[in-house]
DNA sequence: TATTTACGAAACCATTTGGTTGCAAATATA
DNA sequence: TATATTTGCAACCAAATGGTTTCGTAAATA
């Protein structure tokens, strides 16, 4: 199975879990209380975004804190990038003719 | 089924032919030739990519070329620009540490 | 010590995905 | 007009996905 960040935020729930985490560590349990899907669900879900690298483990005693590991997201954004300038560039020249309608 | 832009650039062969139409509108069978899959399923991520808005076809005699909607990739830059504001404030807080400890 | 709690893992299931081959239809060309 | 080309669509298939329930285990607690 394809294990990437594209893969990873794919799914809604797991996107959710992501900004969930991204205001701070998580339990499992914890997480499943946003959601109207079973703790084990959520757990699937983590399995894949530590698959890919979105979120590590914190052991603490029986309960296990997710931490999110921004760096990851950069991928994303590093994709988008160049499509951003085609839509900036765009945008520009798109002004430039309104301006020399004026 | 799930048509939004994020379900669209999860897989690769998609992202493939969003960077080969960004460089200008093609048809399917021109598309098929960058890759080792038949032309029908080239056809069926034009299908996903057409719902998802992030194509349009352009009818031409019997060919139809596909072109990108550039602005519907901005969906996925407000997605991560949250993200992009974490990262790069992690970044600068790094830099004040390492500033510091010079 | 006995019980409860938190969790991952496994088995299972329906649906979706990403590919295939084989059409039919519309347009271009001989 | 007969034939070739371009395309979408349907049928089919194996594998992946996203959910469930059940279970075993380790840690906290009564």
């Amino acid at each position: 199975m394809r294990r990437d960040v594209f893969q990873a935020i794919a799914d809604p729930t797991r996107r959710a879990i992501i900004g969930l985490v991204a205001l701070g560590a998580l339990t499992p349990n914890a997480m499943a209380e946003h959601f109207e899907i079973s703790r084990q669900a959520v757990s699937k879900h983590l399995r894949v975004l530590t698959e890919c690298e979105i979120v590590k483990q914190q052991h603490h005693g029986r309960e296990i804190f997710y931490h999110l590991q921004i760096e990851k997201m950069k991928e994303v954004a590093d994709f988008i990038e160049p499509y951003r300038q085609m839509w900036e560039t765009k945008f520009d020249q798109l002004e430039k003719v309104l301006n020399t309608l004026k």
